[in-house]
RNA sequence: GGCGACGUACCCAAGUGGUAAGGGAGAGGUCUGCAAAACCUUUAUGCACCGGUUCGAAUCCGGUCGUCGCCUCCA
């Protein structure tokens, strides 16, 4: 089987062949930089994560471009209301360009908690307004654009295909109330490419019709073209940008360049908390930073993945709790399988896990859509016949465990991005804790052989509340960070 | 009003024509000084509801109810 996408452009899954043998070009829609990260930021990166790991793994080399929207919009329509960056700088009172370098550092210290890769180019709106500004000279030279009171707006009238992403035509739109009516514009579908800036407008760049910034749509279309061509592969971003953002990139883009713009157009879905949409503008997002002090960053992206990326995700502390308690099972294999490792005689019998048979299945989860909640499964296929061989307690020889080590680095670690942690759990330890808790356990063990239970509980009782778990088993007592 | 998605056990969640993956929680058991971990057994004659197509439907078609999203910035 190869891989299969769902491509929003046509609404099937499709098979996925690169434009160009054995490359891959990938833009994904950045975060708009005025606050931290919430969990829909991180549903949405982490998934794209995934397919990019994914797709490096079937030997693609992928150019994973990812931009920073630093140049603010608009609060409410396209045209009212007040820059979204602006406002909040001059609540912070800070200038708009140090408020957006300090949630892109916030975006990003946040993405690597979630062991999320960072993409290969990471350009900023702001650093490309000369590219953007080209392109808007390219449609109106083409007619295709027009020039009003010193803003430019895209005639959608001149793109026939106009809604073929969405759906959506622009009769559909007519029939909406909630598209406002701008004198200054020929149609109403019609959307900015560039904007006027007020006297008070602080981001402003000059151009061919006076100072003012880029409208939302331009950035991405310019960006993505610059870094990757003007038709490439993969775009992505959230389901809710489908419509406009979406569909006004793929018209203004086709206007200028005449050429397909993306071949694979791959949209993720929403989170919601207790079953509510979270957004922005409904100020009940959960930020990632709050989520990660009540919920290890490992266990949400576990939980993320073990969704379909193209399904909704409800966050809820139930949820969470059992991704939890599922996630430390899967630790606590690859933590057994290593302690048995250490002390595996060269030799020795194989596991009977059949690898072959698993990578098989992880790959058939993978190639169909991506489909981590089926890939998961296999993980969980592999621990369960793990744990049965150990309960046999028979020797294992070295190399068979080794195998089913480096099948978890490879399908959990590299591709899905979890378990690549200390095997021992979450947690910091300073460099005295392991030799410490191995002389306490040296002890212990010998009170244990004396039947001292009450003093024996006492040690492990107390290294459990300062966040040290022990496991007496018959080979030994082994220990873990717990939470 | 227009467009779209979804509704699978107590919870999360795969499965799009061949007889319900996986995880959590619960119950019972094995092991253990106890605990933990792990293993075994068990938990949906049924996939919102009602019709239809079919030898066969959670899967296809029609209808009903419900939930959510997009149409306005948002991942």
């Amino acid at each position: 089987m190869a891989l299969q996408v769902y491509n929003t452009l046509h609404r099937r899954k499709e098979l996925f062949t690169p434009q160009h043998e054995g490359f891959v070009g990938i833009y994904v829609c950045g975060p708009t930089v005025y606050g931290h990260s919430h969990l829909g930021h991180a549903k949405s990166y982490v998934s794209f994560d995934v397919i990019v790991r994914f797709l490096r793994s079937l030997g693609y080399r992928v150019l994973y471009v990812q931009n920073i929207t630093d140049v603010g919009h608009l609060t409410d329509d396209a045209d009212q209301g007040e820059d979204k960056l602006a406002r909040q700088a001059r609540i912070d009172r800070i200038p708009p360009m140090q408020l957006a370098e300090t949630y892109t550092r916030s975006y990003f210290e946040d993405m690597d908690t979630l062991n999320v890769l960072r993409p290969d180019i990471v350009p900023r709106a702001s650093g490309h307004i000369t590219e953007q500004i080209s392109m808007v000279q390219t449609l109106i030279g083409k007619g295709m654009a027009y020039v009003a009171n010193g803003s430019v707006y895209f005639d959608v009238g001149s793109f026939p295909a106009y809604g073929k992403l969405s759906g959506r035509t622009v009769e559909d739109l007519n029939a909406g109330a909630r598209v406002e009516i701008k004198e200054e514009k020929k149609h109403p579908a019609d959307f900015a490419l560039w904007k006027r800036a007020d006297a008070g407008h602080i981001m402003r760049w000059p151009s061919p019709w006076g100072e003012g910034f880029p409208g939302w749509h331009i950035e991405c279309s310019a960006m993505s073209m610059k870094y990757l061509g003007e038709g490439f592969d993969i775009h992505g971003g959230g389901l809710e940008n489908q419509f406009p953002h979406h569909e006004c990139e793929i018209a203004q883009s086709e206007g200028a360049t005449g050429k397909p713009f993306v071949r694979y157009w791959l949209h993720n879905n929403m989170v919601t908390v207790n079953g509510k949409k979270m957004g922005k503008s409904l100020g009940n997002f959960i930020t990632l930073k709050d989520a990660f002090a009540k919920w290890d960053p490992q266990v949400v992206r576990f939980f993320i993945l073990q969704s379909h990326y193209r399904s909704t995700l409800d966050f809820s502390d139930e949820a969470l709790d059992g991704a939890r308690a599922g996630y430390e099972k899967l630790a606590n294999t690859l933590r057994n399988l290593r302690e048995k490792i250490a002390i595996a005689p060269d030799g020795g019998e194989g596991t009977g896990v059949d690898l072959d048979r698993r990578t098989a299945e992880f790959r058939n989860a993978m190639d169909d859509d991506f489909n981590t909640p089926q890939a998961i499964a296999v993980l969980f296929d592999v621990a369960r016949e793990l744990n049965q061989a150990f309960a046999s307690e028979k020797n294992y020889g070295r190399p068979s465990l080794e195998a089913i080590d480096r099948w978890y680095a490879l399908h959990a670690g590299s591709v899905l991005g979890i378990m690549t942690g200390d095997a021992r759990g979450a947690g910091s330890s300073g460099p005295l804790v392991g030799p410490l808790v191995e002389l306490l356990i040296a002890i212990r063990s010998d009170i244990r052989l004396q039947k001292l239970w009450a003093l024996s509980d006492k040690i492990r009782d107390g290294l459990a509340r300062i966040g040290i778990g022990l496991e007496d088993k018959k080979a030994g007592t082994t220990w873990k960070n717990i939470s």
